[in-house]
RNA sequence: GCCCCUGUAGUUUAGCUUGGAUAGAAUACGAGCUUGCGGAGCUUGUGACACAGGUUCAAAUCCUGUCGGGGGCGCCA
């Protein structure tokens, strides 16, 4: 909750009470002039909204208060600036990277299902959204003291495998598939798709061989592992350069063995139905359409799969909260998912949230269907990305050192912002200049001023205890008030799992001290401005820094 | 047909959860700033709440409807 919603709150419940009861307003470092409608207030204590205001002003203490004035039906609060910034800069130069974060998290796992890419496809844009979002919102988390197991739920089973088998056997070519496994895979699977429409029997050839591959047919299981350790050489190039771990790597087809099982839990429960030769889960009195459980030909679908999945890391994790990092478009599947632990009596149903974001669409404005062959190659997006980034390095500092390492994190910097800075719910139309647009609201821009900050830094440090904090102006005050919001920030984008509130938080912060920079030099003879100023650049550096870090980005010190 | 999400400058967007005073950026376009710590920067100008009702002292924000865009709807994942 931000301070206005806590001011606002503290005066209504305080006003309830009493209102000649005086009101102590908490420490606040992130306090400042505020105005407070009385309008509400009036209306409930039956006065008017000045007099109202004219009560409560006489009323009010806090800390950092210098004064309250009344104006119209609005209160107006004044900040002791100099307290604030003080109280400020001791806790940031104390706490250093560990300014921001808490410990409400102690004790608890938080299992976040995230990228989650096909086999035998390319690493697609839509699967970079739940990569680096779900990579932030680690980071989030663990700074708030959970601890974060990343699940790497691979896409490595079902229908579709019988159907790219049934290809690889029409239309396969060894040799290719060596050379270029992604790309023939790739056409291999949207061969299949426009010949199907010729002829529908190879869709029948598909359901039989994945079917057999359930049966653990020798010669599907050898196709299939073929391909998969061929996809996840592809993956981890790009896990590399993004900066991303996992703590398991598991796939859908490690639950085999507990499909069997779980449909009898299913059954057990009562909740099975037969129609049409298939097992299902009716949830029509929930608004929903039936749960699939096993195909007429026996056959398992993915939601088996998920749901084996969860009752698994359940035992396996004892997680506090489960976090599905995956595209808004399967919201049913996961509604249906939820519902059904909660038919089976799992009150931690409740625990599993489905932290959907929108999709990536094509230059058209539909979403891009690998089917199709609509996609769009990861690795070819980052490739260009670093190549730029590493032609702007060369032409704006030629004298630096390891520059392909710089160009790697610069260009890296820039996809990851470009995704973090906006709310993960609405759909995005990919555009590749947005990526490799190093200028105004980006990653590049942050880890530029973070450089500036460091370079200062480095020619002189904060030596003094005591800072002068009256040296500071109306601009330095407000940078230090914004350095004080970055707990909440950082709580507010943790609990609500939106990386954006802290990126927006970061380019304000940055656009604040950029501004700074320019207007207030740093070094200089007097001793105390120096001081006084070194300080704030070494609190806004070190927000930065933890900032930056918390989405993924690398906080560079040379760029 | 049914269900879900969404509509803010030319473009990309923040603000909507919790309604308050002149709706904040970026980009593009126009005008400036390099003899000071890094110009990937800074200053400045033009420019926006889809439409119509309703609730309210007060609506971008809440409710209803219309229109536009996207997604989903038992044998794909």
């Amino acid at each position: 909750m931000d301070f206005k919603s806590k001011l606002a709150l503290l005066l209504k419940k305080a006003l309830k009470k009493d209102v000649s009861a005086l009101l102590e307003i908490p420490p606040e470092p992130a306090l400042g002039d505020y105005s407070f409608p009385c309008f509400s207030l009036a209306k409930t204590f039956k006065k008017n909204p000045v007099q109202i205001a004219q009560e409560l002003s006489k009323k009010i203490k806090a800390p950092f208060l210098a004064k309250v004035e009344v104006r119209g039906g609005y209160l107006n609060f004044f900040i002791a600036k100099e307290q604030r910034s003080a109280a400020v800069l001791t806790t940031v130069l104390k706490e250093k990277e560990g300014y921001g974060s808490s410990t409400e998290g102690k004790g608890k796992t938080v299992v976040i299902d995230m990228s989650s890419p096909n086999i035998a496809k390319p690493f697609g844009i839509g699967h970079l959204r739940s990569t680096i979002i779900g990579n932030a919102l680690r980071h989030l988390l663990t700074f708030q003291g959970y601890k974060v197991v990343r699940i790497n739920h691979l896409g490595d089973w079902g229908t579709q495998f019988g159907k790219l088998i049934t290809a690889y056997k029409q239309w396969g070519n060894t040799v290719r598939l060596e050379k270029d496994p992604i790309h023939h895979l790739l056409d291999l699977y949207v061969k299949f798709h426009t010949e199907v429409e010729q002829h529908p029997e190879l869709e029948e050839e598909g359901r039989s061989w994945f079917k057999r591959l359930e049966e653990q047919d020798a010669e599907a299981l050898r196709l299939w592992k073929k391909f998969r350790d061929y996809s996840l050489a592809n993956f981890n190039k790009i896990y590399q350069l993004l900066g991303v771990h996992f703590e398991e790597i598991s796939g859908e087809s490690f639950y085999n063995d507990q499909l069997d099982a779980t449909i009898q839990l299913v059954e057990k429960a009562g909740l099975l139905k037969k129609s049409e030769g298939a097992l299902l889960v009716d949830l029509e009195k929930f608004g929903m359409t039936s749960a699939l459980l096993r195909k007429k030909d026996g056959a398992t679908l993915y939601l088996t799969r998920d749901l084996a999945a969860a009752l698994y890391r359940k035992k396996t994790y004892q997680f506090a909260k489960m976090l599905y990092e995956v595209g808004a478009e399967q919201q049913l599947h996961f509604q249906q998912l939820f519902k059904v632990l909660e038919l089976l009596g799992h009150k931690w149903h409740r625990d599993c949230v489905h932290v959907s974001h929108g999709l990536y669409l094509g230059s058209d404005g539909k979403k891009l269907a690998t089917r199709a062959g609509k996609i769009i190659f990861m690795e070819d997006v980052l490739q260009e990305t670093i190549t730029l980034a590493r032609k702007i390095v060369e032409e704006k500092n030629p004298g630096l050192k390891e520059k392909d390492k710089v160009a790697r994190a610069v260009g890296v910097g820039a996809i990851l912002f470009g995704d973090l800075c906006n709310d993960r719910t609405k759909d995005v139309v990919f555009d590749i200049h947005k990526f490799t647009s190093f200028e105004g609201e980006t990653g590049p821009y942050l880890q530029y001023t973070h450089a500036r900050l460091c370079s200062i830094l480095r020619k002189k440090t904060v030596t003094e205890k005591k800072i002068d904090c009256s040296l500071y102006d109306n601009l330095e005050h407000e940078i230090l008030k914004q350095v004080g919001h970055f707990g909440d920030v950082v709580q507010d984008a943790t609990q609500q799992y939106k990386p954006h509130i802290l990126a927006r938080y970061l380019l304000d912060l940055a656009q604040q001290i950029n501004s700074f920079y320019v207007s207030h030099p740093v070094l200089q003879e007097k001793k105390e401005l120096e001081q006084a100023r070194l300080a704030l650049v070494k609190v806004v550096q070190q927000v930065l820094q933890n900032g930056l870090r918390l989405l993924g980005i690398e906080a560079l010190e040379e760029m």
